[in-house]
DNA sequence: ATGGCTATGTAGCATAGA
């Protein structure tokens, strides 16, 4: 079982590049962030056409979550429930025997603005139903764009960014709070390359220059975590025309 | 150096991303 994450940063722009993605990947499920697609205008037929189900929760111009797979979604959860958030950034759904959360979780601009505020109630409100989520599913797997790099190994200039936004201490807390309940960051259960990231800015030849951050990521649930082979993060398409600003990455779980 | 780049909505720039 081949489990991916890709904030797209809008599947509009970048749906040649995820159908290219899906036939040399071939995950069994693909989630995406920033589809920027309202559900009317998601591209159903193209992604069918690749031999995927999709499930979507999206609004125009910013935000939007879907889930790819091979085989049929079911049990499909839009949002936090009881969290009445306007912002599309949540989709849940029972795939291949396990529960898969999907999360674009807020940026939060800077570290004393609304946004911050916004993204570290976004996080409790979120763990609080994960925590739930974890109880009821042995086989959860949370992944996406956690706009958070856990710590300074996933930074390439941790001095620089030392308390900004991305890695403060009351962020990198409620990612620790994830783990606590009984999650793994799949990514260091085995060893990788230095300067892993997943994300460069676009200015100044970030990513030719190595200056990203690793905020994408996919955490297992304990049973899960016993039977995952691999994760890796895959920089090819971070090199294509018009990238995403995002590398996929994507786990192997033995089933 | 507080910029740099990209996408969207909308028609010359504002907003957002991270």
């Amino acid at each position: 079982m081949r489990v991916a994450t890709w904030n797209v940063n809008s599947l509009k722009v970048r749906l040649p590049q995820v159908v290219t993605w899906l036939a040399s990947q071939q995950p069994d499920v693909l989630c995406l962030q920033e589809t920027k697609l309202e559900d009317a205008k998601f591209p159903v037929e193209e992604i069918r056409a690749a031999g995927y189900h999709v499930v979507y929760s999206g609004q125009k111009t910013y935000n939007g979550v879907a889930i790819l797979s091979r085989e049929p979604a079911t049990g499909v959860q839009a949002g936090v429930p009881g969290f009445d958030d306007p912002q599309k950034r949540v989709l849940a759904a029972d795939v291949s025997g396990m529960r898969v959360v999907c999360l674009y979780v807020p940026n939060g601009q800077s570290i004393d603005s609304d946004k911050y505020r916004y993204k570290l109630d976004w996080l409790a409100r979120t763990n609080a139903w994960l925590a739930g989520e974890l109880a009821a599913n042995a086989r959860l797997v949370v992944v996406g764009d956690f706009n958070i790099a856990p710590d300074d190994r996933d930074v390439h200039d941790p001095k620089a960014w030392e308390g900004q936004v991305l890695c403060s201490a009351p962020e990198r807390q409620a990612f620790q709070t994830m783990l606590a309940a009984g999650l793994q960051d799949s990514f260091r259960l085995f060893e990788q390359p230095p300067q892993s990231y997943t994300w460069w800015d676009y200015r100044m030849h970030a990513f030719r220059r190595k200056m990203g951050m690793r905020i994408d990521h996919i955490l297992v649930s304990g049973q899960l975590a016993a039977n995952c082979r691999s994760c890796a993060i895959d920089i090819e398409p971070r090199k294509n025309e018009r990238p995403s600003d995002h590398a996929p990455v994507i786990a192997e779980i033995a089933t």
